[in-house]
RNA sequence: GCGGCGUUAGCUCAGUGGUAGAGCGGCGCUUUUACACAGCGUUGGUCGGGGGUUCGAAUCCCUCACGCCGCACCA
């Protein structure tokens, strides 16, 4: 046993023993050490973005899934936490042509060129990409980092064109020219998901075009985005609209682009369903090149598609000279410009309409016509099928309603993306002829198609490419599917359910048995951490201030299931003050001096011996319980509750009465057994939330001197997972309701003699006389604790003690305890405050019996709450005669 | 528009039919020999509004309001 230092150093600790752990292979996964009695626990890591930086997002994810691990090993199972990161192409790509340019390195990616782009991106990994990993074992994460994967490992990068030729010789990846969602910014096109509709204010323009076949007639259109005016190629109105209905078949001149007046562009009328007469003209300007909806539209219509945009979002040529170059929103108030010209413009007012952004450039995206690779989502059914029937539960399960819901619906996911840095496309074209392999064909004059997979086309492979898949590994057969899955919500469809469905597809089975959803972190008044708003705390910077050991706590304690999490650093703060108390009190049992003096004898026991030992099995089987359920944020409730409250607060203050005033050496030794053994327990259960801290204890009093070197012996983190007594070990303690409810009366005096210092102003710290009148037998050591605990010097205990006449008194659940204030006494005081509690009293006892007096009620309610009633009744009476007896004995007034 | 979640003490949240709770904060006292990153005490709520069921509702049902989150989206 190695003495403690005065305060505890978070930092060195934490490094100290992270590094023991690494040493120790103790993160290690082996699938030969896999048995019935040594169950598989597995989790792969949700990767984070190879270039990021943690978050408090990830300090709150992983501290999860680091609790789940570290739990899980203590219980004997063989546990694999397995870690690595994501090439995030847009995200990457986007931040080293930013950088890159910014160095003058380069204007565009087309001056370096491919080759030179990616082996520059690759670069930049190599030299930042460990960072995040880092940071992670700053905060004590676990992983097994000898199998640390990233996404475009060689190996991994094979999973996935593989799993791309299989889909396209399923049939089920083609190739087409669609309606894409294309990201002006990132020149690329995106899937749906990666699309953020917001309201956005606009005008709503309202504009008129002639009839050509009906000179003098005119049409008024309301649209959004007039610079779409010239790709045109119909105007629609409902075929039922009897406005309309006449002028089908005719056509209208387009007012843009301007050209020679009278030989603008005749465009037809058309009858289309799609139409909404309710709403705006109910005459719809379609524009098969710039709309989703007017595309569908044009193809069953035939019209023809004119793109009047660059992929960059400016105006072309077919826009018209005076738009062409332009910006796509300078070209809209410049069109409207037009229009007003043109004395065709009849309204433009206000508007708020919805708006699709990209998510990651944060720019609108444009619907754009272009040839993209699509995949038809596999294994649906199965995906849908093992949620619905229970076979993998969600955590909080209404996220199995977000996720059944939008399997319903799902359209073929856009996978190609126009990007540089990812998987490229495992396609080579020559002429007509097309190659779809793992490996490129044979012979010349092949080219490859220049476009990379979007990034979660690689990572829905995850769970099982991580694993040595397509190889029948040991690690798959042991350890997939996973047992935990933790992540954020808002990657339910990106991720999770595509997991779902490449688990079905490739290994035949779900990738994990449970999902656990976090909340969303948000500052404490509720909004998203976000760069812009700098509302975003550093955790690295938390855990230099405060260890990592109270980050995680704090954090922990915050995060309940199913709700997001209002982070204040005051939560790390009180991690920090946890672990400070946690501490000490492991110094105040250092303090008392000796080593473990071995087994409890229980005919030494003292009630708060027992009561003590009661509270831990609680706590043991409450936290297990809390775990079990996925509610950390209720098991560091206790952990707190019955640490600090139950076993500082009370227990080892009880203790100081031994300690310090008993003499007996006997009592004493068994009392150090038993805080050893609480405190050893304690530490087994805190060791998930604070591993570094209990480890540091665990190690300095000796808890692991005489255990097999593999179950807690060499390191806390393989020291078994405590389990509630059971009915043996509660009778060899002696722990049953009636210990309990004399330690918690014997607890409840203190509380109520404390009361009557407040009533008479006396200082906690002034040593005063207290007298109990008993109602039963106390041992000594009851009375030598409550004579502590009140601070009373002396605690006398006298049956027949006569007070003086207005001495302060307590009705409690041992006796009447008494305050006598020599030279002090306030009749007329102490006559107020048994006013006071008579009234409360009063108020009490007329609540119940006006319920017993009520016939419907005694009628009705069953036997059991009768009972509590009568019984309430008769505790409140009880007290209500004593304390009028008290009132009487003071006299008038 | 459809769906979900939420609304309980100043703040963060427990509490799913039977005496409204915890932590933090606030306030007061205390530098009592583990701990002032502490101890002790204390303050504090018509449980979002309304209606219903029931002997009894924070809890179950209906309805409204407000907030948040998905999904869809009409130019």
């Amino acid at each position: 046993m190695s003495e403690l230092a005065k305060t505890y150093e978070p930092g060195a600790v934490e490094a100290k023993w992270y590094d023991y752990w690494l040493q120790h292979g103790c993160f290690t996964a082996d699938p030969s050490r896999v048995s019935a009695q040594r169950p598989a626990y597995s989790i792969v890591i949700p990767p984070p973005n190879v270039t990021g930086v943690l978050t408090l997002g990830h300090v709150l994810n992983n501290t999860i899934q680091d609790i789940l691990s570290r739990r899980a090993r203590m219980q004997g199972k063989e546990v694999l936490w397995l870690p690595g990161t994501d090439h995030a192409g847009i995200a990457t790509q986007n931040v080293v042509e930013k950088t890159l340019r910014k160095e003058g390195a380069m204007k565009h990616r087309d001056d370096l060129g491919r080759e030179a782009l990616v082996a520059k991106i690759w670069e930049w990994k190599e030299k930042y990409g460990g960072i995040i990993i880092q940071q992670l074992k700053k905060l004590g994460a676990s992983c097994d980092w000898s199998r640390e994967r990233f996404t475009m490992d060689p190996e991994y990068s094979k999973c996935v064109s593989r799993v791309f030729v299989d889909l396209y010789k399923k049939g089920l990846i083609y190739r087409g020219k669609r309606m894409v969602n294309w990201c002006p910014a990132s020149l690329t096109a995106l899937s749906d998901e990666e699309v953020e509709m917001k309201p956005q204010n606009g005008f709503m323009y309202h504009f008129k075009v002639e009839v050509a076949e009906a000179p003098g007639t005119w049409l008024t259109i309301a649209t959004t985005r007039p610079e779409t005016i010239p790709g045109d190629t119909a105007v629609a109105v409902n075929p039922k609209d009897p406005r309309y209905t006449h002028l089908i078949g005719k056509h209208v001149k387009r007012p843009l682009p301007v050209q020679i007046p009278d030989e603008q562009k005749l465009i037809p009328i058309v009858g289309d369903d799609h139409v909404d007469f309710e709403f705006g003209t109910g005459v719809l300007k379609v524009t098969p090149a710039h709309d989703k909806a007017d595309f569908e539209i044009g193809l069953r219509h035939k019209l023809p598609v004119v793109d009047v945009m660059n992929p960059d979002g400016t105006m072309n040529a077919l826009a018209g000279e005076s738009l062409v170059g332009l910006d796509r929103f300078e070209a809209r108030k410049v069109a409207a410009e037009k229009l007003r010209e043109l004395e065709v413009l009849e309204k433009e007012e206000p508007y708020q309409n919805n708006v699709g952004f990209s998510e990651r450039a944060g720019v609108p995206i444009e619907p754009r016509l272009s040839e993209q690779w699509f995949l038809k989502y596999p294994s649906v059914a199965e995906a849908k099928a093992c949620v619905a029937d229970g076979k993998m539960k969600f955590f909080p399960e209404r996220w199995a309603k977000v996720y059944d819901h939008w399997l319903e619906g799902i359209q073929d996911w856009c996978i190609s993306r126009q990007l540089w840095w990812g998987h490229r496309i495992p396609v080579w074209y020559r002429g007509d002829e097309i190659h779809c392999d793992i490996t490129a064909p044979e012979g010349d004059g092949w080219k490859q198609d220049s476009d990379v997979l979007d990034t979660w086309f690689s990572s829905w492979l995850w769970p099982f490419a991580t694993m040595g898949w397509p190889e029948k590994t040991d690690t798959l057969a042991k350890f997939y599917p996973t047992t935990d899955l933790v992540t954020g919500p808002d990657i339910i469809f990106f991720w999770v359910a595509r997991m779902i469905m490449a688990g079905y597809e490739w290994m035949g089975d779900l990738p994990f048995k449970n999902v656990y959803f976090t909340g969303i972190i948000r500052d404490k008044q509720g909004r998203k951490m976000s760069k812009s708003l700098g509302n975003s705390p550093d955790p690295l910077d938390l855990i230099a201030k405060y260890g990592a050991d109270a980050l995680r706590f704090g954090v922990m304690r915050s995060a309940p299931l199913g709700a997001d999490i209002l982070f204040d650093e005051k939560n790390v703060e009180l991690g920090r003050n946890f672990c400070t108390k946690l501490w000490n009190a492991t110094r105040f049992r250092q303090m008392q001096g000796g080593a473990s003096e071995g087994e409890i004898r229980p005919d030494l026991l003292t009630s708060d011996d027992r009561w003590i030992l009661a509270r831990l099995s609680d706590a043991i089987g409450d936290v297990s319980t809390s775990l079990d359920e996925y509610r950390f944020s209720d098991a560091t409730s206790t952990l707190y509750r019955f640490f600090w409250n139950e076993f500082c607060d009370w227990y080892l203050e009880a203790c100081k009465a031994v300690f310090f005033h008993s003499g007996d050496e006997a009592r004493k030794a068994n009392t150090l057994a038993v805080i050893d053994f609480v405190l050893a327990h304690t530490l087994r259960i805190f060791h998930p939330f604070l591993p570094f801290i209990t480890e540091e204890i665990w190690n300095s009093l000796g808890f692991n001197s005489d255990l097999p070197a593999n179950q807690g012996g060499d390191t806390i983190m393989t020291a078994p997972w405590p389990k509630a007594f059971g009915a043996e070990e509660l009778a060899y303690f002696g722990l049953d309701e009636v210990a309990d409810r004399f330690a918690n009366a014997k607890y409840e005096v203190v509380n109520l003699g404390r009361g009557l210092r407040r009533d008479f102003n006396i200082a906690s710290s002034k040593r005063v006389r207290f007298v109990l009148r008993p109602n039963g037998e106390l041992a000594p050591h009851d009375i030598e604790v409550l004579r502590i605990l009140l601070n009373a010097e002396p605690l006398d205990v006298l049956a027949d003690y006569a007070a003086p006449k207005g001495t302060p008194v307590a009705l409690t659940p041992l006796g009447e305890l008494l305050l006598p204030l020599e030279g002090l006494i306030d009749v007329t005081a102490e006559r107020e405050r048994l006013a006071k509690e008579l009234a409360k009293v009063e108020q009490e006892l007329a609540k119940v019996r006006a319920k017993l007096a009520d016939p419907n009620f005694a009628g009705k309610v069953p036997a059991k709450v009768l009972d509590e009633h009568r019984q309430r009744e008769t505790d409140w009476a009880e007290k209500h005669a004593q304390l009028t007896k008290m009132r009487e004995a003071l006299g008038a007034a």
